[in-house]
DNA sequence: ATTGTTTGTCAACACTTGTACACTGAAATG
DNA sequence: CATTTCAGTGTACAAGTGTTGACAAACAAT
């Protein structure tokens, strides 16, 4: 249901490429443009709170007026950028719940795959790492409340996969999860500006938080209830 | 050097209540009413880029033009605020120095030391944390190094201390305080948006970095150098 | 006492911004 | 077919933006 829209290049209002027919959909897709538009300014070191309404139609190739027959304001823009990407964060747990846990050295290729999602997601994860700490109050909450929905789901997932050996209370468990994820933020955070064709510093990188989440399992093995 | 001046309340350029003469130090007085300017305003819920140069003057009680003559442009501000930001970083290890490791409870203690610490400066704290993943560029960049910086001096630290019983490569100490100093700035970021006066919501909020961080110190004394 | 320096001021510039209002034309509805 | 609905357009305006240049007055150096 979101991505129907294929990262278009601008001035997508009177296109028609596709055989497309009814309002409604026209309607979305132009609210899409205007979504991608925000997203691709912000991918090119902008914060969200420095984007301009007309910045962004202008970007999306519609008048700036228009703007107002999809978002009552930039909020109202914001929050529905952050409801996609916790759409993508989902997704990126059900697709490994379908391809099943990596048969070898789990920890490395877990993280392999999800940084070659991240990168293909990278205009979603982009915003939603660098605006869950500073900027708007709104959608800095609203990230937030994605980020735990996942965080959750990926403890009931571990619970149920029996990953851990034995079994441990829904805190605990939800305690490391939280570790892992903010973790994992931090490392889309860093490949995500890694300057292009480095395989080098990448590698040093991807071995970095490999190690990172080996002490945080080697951790979550020992730890005890008690504490 | 940082601090001689202690988030002075806006119209500054003409108050010249203590005894100041000398023309130098007139000029840093108001370079630093610009920059606390720049930080109250992002601490009102918004983003370095979204700032505007007349605004920060303006907030500082001075005419815009100004401005110019303490900073060529904003980055250059910005710059000037994250060397501000990396001086508190250190100090708040250097006072951690002086005052030894706590004598009981070590994590809970050395947790809730940090966050009255992060407290005292949250304005420092909201704009590293807030600017660390998003926005412009060169400042992320900056910020990136004050971290890694304040990172290597925590290993030698730990290392001095013998922290962790026994020896351990660098690389695998500036991993573990990697993870540490991450987790501490997700804590920063965490109590610095949480609405005020609400005990229950800051407990439950150290409760869990307490645990993070023991589940952290638990693998790290188990830690394989092989690995 | 007479210079030169330099921080902060003032006025003005060419642009950009968000938003209001009337309008068009094609799809939706009857 | 006639009518209504509404996504997108065009024009307009007040308010804000970064930057320039000339100027005032307090300090520094001679």
């Amino acid at each position: 249901m979101a991505d129907s829209r294929k990262s278009r290049s601008a001035t997508a209002a009177q296109a028609n490429e596709g055989t497309l027919i009814t309002r409604g959909e026209r309607k979305q897709r132009t609210r899409g443009t205007l979504l991608d538009a925000a997203l691709k300014l912000m991918s090119e070191g902008r914060s969200f709170t420095s984007l301009g309404l007309r910045e962004i139609t202008r970007e999306a190739g519609v008048v700036p007026t228009s703007f107002y027959r999809h978002f009552r304001d930039m909020d109202e823009l914001g929050l529905a950028l952050v409801e996609e990407g916790g759409l993508t964060l989902r997704r990126l747990l059900r697709e490994a719940r379908k391809a099943g846990v990596p048969a070898q050295d789990i920890i490395r290729s877990s993280v392999r795959i999800y940084l070659a999602y991240v990168r293909e997601h990278h205009l979603h994860f982009g915003f939603i790492v660098g605006e869950r700490m500073g900027g708007s109050g709104p959608i800095r909450r609203a990230i937030r409340t994605e980020v735990t929905h996942f965080t959750n789901e990926m403890a009931q997932d571990i619970q149920q996969l029996k990953l851990l050996g034995r079994p441990l209370s829904t805190a605990s468990l939800q305690m490391i999860c939280g570790l892992v994820v903010s973790t994992m933020l931090n490392a889309a955070g860093d490949i995500l500006d890694l300057p292009p064709k480095q395989p080098q510093l990448e590698a040093e990188l991807v071995d970095g938080y490999v190690r990172q989440l080996r002490l945080i399992f080697l951790g979550a093995t020992q730890w005890k209830e008690s504490s």
